[in-house]
RNA sequence: GCCGUCGUGGUGGAAUUGGUAGACACGUACGUUUGAGGGGCGUAUGGGGCAACCCAUGCCGGUUCGAGUCCGGCCGACGGCACCA
């Protein structure tokens, strides 16, 4: 064959052809049956994409062109999460402005999308850096501040010093910064937060019916951390109101013992204040402070305490308990401060042996009373309530917990109640490139909101990011110095900017709108697009962003602005990308830190978009991780090749109009539609391509006998050339036209199957002794048991199975197997 | 510790609801084609055995005519949460 499979000019052709036609535009205002599908809109970084992002895209754009072709009308569009510190840490090393450096990595990034033909409707294309973007993150703000779920507020927040900002919790992991990797230090600063826990409830509900995978609802729940118990009230000398304690078991009050403060409670420093031992108490609340959040949250850490001098009451039993510093008490969850139980609270064991407290167990079993002096460790709770009042013979369970909470109800010191991990979203960030929280600082007026009118609060474009200390905002004057809105006066505007995750949680609706000046977003159109059907992004997302985007989702309805809660109706995690590292045999994420990157630039270059594509696609499930192989590589563009080839020889056969017949190729071409159509349901194009690969080998095997005649080997490669075209649209569509085609594959209809032609006449039915296959039986489809057990009694290799043995009974499946049970 | 996911050839992986374990591909071997090739094509390829057969889906047990698949118990890997009261 003359005719070698040219890729580069063929993916060049056709990705020009694709841009030219507008073949994803959609008229977003246009009514009709719709299909939102939404890849996680991409950083855009320096570095190159390498193979290991390629899969999030190219698996997108593979159901993207299955969904047109299956006829919906398919919103596919891209942006840019834009805003960021790599972009400024960039620009304090080079000097360029961050601005310069995002839009020439957007400019590169796009044009290595284009190179592996994918398609978007890049008429929506936003970024958020785009001041006609951001002043709506500044216009929700303003909205949220009013229904008081954006405030601020002085708290002891996350700070990392490598990034010098505050970071949200969601962005501190075990301790330490999620991009930079340093430990996160305590500090008390007053930030602005959004009030994300009172939608704790519903967010929580929400997951239920969403057609997520089960580990990331899963992920999310514990993110939530819901937990039923009750908060208590403990009265302490000195002190006018009563301390609150939340307990998951209250049913455990008359074992506890002492009374616990996080030494940033409030009553802790009240207490000092009154103490005779004051000084030592201040320098334990600082020293408590100062400990790294690192240090302070290892499990078996050391636990520190200092007793206050001062006393409560357990309310339960009337007796006198200690008040206590500790520092495993944490400030910011449940109260703040919790009623020691030592018996059966390991945490509270550790520090009452230390601190040598009383432990009293309150559970006990009926051979088992546990003896204080002799425990190593807490007791989980078994048995039943003793030493108990009225509770007394309780067995442990929810039960016991209910009985507690109405006691302490019908008492007044205490109720029921829910606690949860989560907490606000700390979403103020000491950085330049960010959206600009609208707010003035004036001394008389306080805190002021920037009205309406006055939006967007743009970025101050000179300034210095070489040499400078902190925020570049709080040096640029003209950016500071602004009026009060509300009494004239010279005011200060504030210098945080936006967590960018502030950006990504609605970007999903601005794609229907995206140049509108006048509103944040439009309603009828988010109606009728929303919820995004399919989302497709990587595992890292699955607290942060999908939290956060699933918040102010809800916050949306509430305005009235959209008409659903959950913005993602289906979502679909890829499986990360691996490398074999030769030196050390063990397999490794790929990633630009390991230097174990596999650019797609040089595969597209040697072997085409196609094969990159369908390698990528055929690696394995694609919500597992897989190992990325060059030899790999290899198979994919010898199938190209072969597919290449054989279109090439059909293309000169006769041409013929006499109807396609019922022949074993096309029974065959039958039975792939039937596979790759189920496969690419369940995005499982890897097996689609395996049902692709024996086609092909079937047709070229056809051919080469002169087995079937030119129409049906024409119809079957047309078949083959559309069912490939999800996975290789640049081979495929050109063949489409040299076939005489004259629309892109992407506008015409996935093909339709025959279920009768679907299925082979005949089977081959398999036959069992006693559940042990000895025999295969070559039948038509449909025989039937009687049929099947005469023929498997004559059959030679089974008869011998059968000799002097009584058939006990026989099972038979239909079309599968015949399972002869002998004695 | 709690929660979740997963253990199949030399390798990546197939196997809707329990019904032929190893599709498809890589690698390897042999053959073939070419002036040559990290090339194309073909055949073979889980282990044992001359063979009939036997063994084999992390390990042990169970349910079933029949288990990779279901149940129980271990072992191991990965991920999330975790001094969260």
């Amino acid at each position: 064959m003359t005719d070698r499979f040219d890729h580069a000019a063929i993916d060049a052709r056709w990705q020009r052809r694709w841009e030219e036609e507008r073949v994803a535009y959609v008229d977003t205002a246009a009514a009709g049956e719709k299909f939102y599908m939404l890849n996680m809109f991409p950083y855009p970084s320096a570095s190159r994409l390498h193979v290991g992002h390629g899969r999030n895209y190219i698996l997108g754009d593979a159901l993207y062109r299955r969904e047109r072709m299956a006829g919906r009308t398919v919103l596919n569009p891209m942006g840019w999460d834009a805003f960021g510190l790599p972009a400024e840490n960039a620009a304090i090393a080079s000097g360029v402005h961050p601005r310069e450096y995002t839009l020439g990595n957007i400019a590169r990034m796009k044009v290595q999308l284009k190179s592996l033909g994918l398609l978007y409707d890049w008429s929506k294309e936003l970024a958020s850096c785009d001041p006609g973007y951001y002043r709506w993150n500044q216009w929700l703000f303003l909205r949220m501040w009013e229904r008081d779920l954006a405030y601020r507020k002085k708290a002891p927040v996350n700070w990392c010093p490598g990034c010098r900002t505050v970071l949200a919790n969601e962005q501190v992991i075990e301790g330490r910064c999620e991009r930079s990797g340093d430990p996160v230090e305590i500090r008390d600063l007053t930030q602005w937060f959004f009030r994300i826990t009172g939608h704790a409830e519903r967010l929580l509900a929400g997951l239920e019916d969403l057609d997520w995978p089960d580990r990331v609802k899963t992920m999310q729940r514990n993110w939530i951390g819901r937990s039923e118990g009750a908060e208590i009230l403990f009265q302490v000398e000195g002190l006018p109101e009563p301390v609150p304690v939340f307990t998951t078991r209250p049913d455990t009050l008359y074992g506890a013992t002492f009374l616990a403060l996080a030494p940033e409670h409030p009553a802790a420093a009240t207490l000092a204040r009154m103490s005779p031992k004051k000084e030592e108490i201040q320098v334990f609340i600082e020293r408590v402070r100062r400990e790294s959040r690192l240090e302070r949250e290892a499990e078996g850490g050391e636990k520190e305490g200092l007793d206050t001098g001062f006393a409560s009451v357990n309310p339960a039993t009337g007796e006198k308990i200690p008040v206590w510093l500790a520092n495993f008490v944490l400030p910011e969850y449940g109260t703040g401060a919790i009623m020691g139980v030592p018996a059966h609270d390991q945490r509270d064991f550790e520090f009452a042996r230390r601190f040598d407290l009383e432990i009293r167990p309150v559970y006990r079993t009926k051979e088992r009373e546990l003896d204080p002096a002799v425990m190593t460790q807490a007791m989980p709770h078994v048995g039943y309530l003793y030493r108990s009042g009225d509770w007394d013979g309780t067995p442990n369970g929810p039960e016991a917990v209910r009985k507690a909470i109405a006691w302490v109800e019908a008492k007044g010191v205490g109720k029921g109640t829910v606690g949860y991990r989560l907490r606000d979203w700390l979403i103020s960030r000491q950085r330049y490139w960010g959206t600009p929280i609208p707010a003035i600082h004036c001394e008389g007026c306080g805190v002021v909101p920037v009205p309406e009118r006055d939006l967007p609060v743009l970025l101050p474009e000179d300034v210095a990011f070489q040499g400078a200390e902190g925020n570049p905002l709080e040096k640029s004057q003209a950016f500071l110095r602004v009026d009060c809105p509300s009494c004239g006066k010279p005011a200060r505007r504030e210098t945080d900017t936006m967590d960018t995750f502030v950006d990504s949680s609605w970007y999903y609706l601005r794609f229907l709108n995206p140049d509108d000046s006048a509103r944040m977003l439009d309603s009828a159109r988010a109606a009728h697009w929303m919820p995004v059907d399919q989302y497709v992004g990587g595992i890292e997302h699955a607290i942060l962003h999908l939290l956060y985007a699933r918040f102010v989702c809800r916050v949306l309805k509430d305005m009235g602005l959209v008409g659903i809660e959950e913005p993602f109706a289906r979502l679909f995690n890829q499986g990360l990308i691996t490398k074999l590292n030769a030196a050390t045999g063990k397999v490794e994420k790929m990633s630009k830190s390991r230097g174990n990157t596999v650019s797609p630039d040089e595969l597209i270059e040697r072997y085409g978009a196609d094969t990159v594509r369908l390698y990528t696609l055929f690696i394995g499930p694609p919500e597992k991780e897989s190992e990325w192989s060059e030899e790999g590589v290899i198979g994919a563009y010898r199938f190209l090749n072969r597919v290449h080839e054989l279109c090439a020889r059909v293309a000169t056969l006769p041409g013929s109009d006499a109807p396609a017949r019922d022949t074993p190729l096309a029974r065959l071409e039958h039975r792939t539609i039937a596979r790759v159509t189920a496969d690419a349901a369940r995005f499982h194009f890897h097996t689609a391509v395996a049902a692709l690969m024996e086609f092909q080998r079937s047709l070229a095997e056809a051919l080469e006998e002169g087995r079937e005649d030119a129409a049906v080997l024409r119809r079957a490669t047309l078949t083959l050339v559309k069912l490939l075209h999800p996975i290789a649209p640049h081979l495929t569509d050109e063949w489409w036209e040299r076939f005489g085609e004259k629309k892109p594959l992407i506008e015409c209809s996935w093909p339709a199957f025959d279920e009768e032609l679907a299925t082979t006449p005949r089977v081959t039915l398999v036959v069992q002794v006693n559940g042990r296959v000895r025999g295969r039986l070559d039948v038509e489809r449909g025989t039937s048991e009687q049929e099947a057990l005469t023929l498997a009694r004559c059959d030679e290799r089974i008869v011998p199975w059968l000799e002097g043995r009584e058939l006990a009974r026989s099972v038979f499946v239909a079309d599968r197997l015949l399972n002869l049970v002998v004695r």
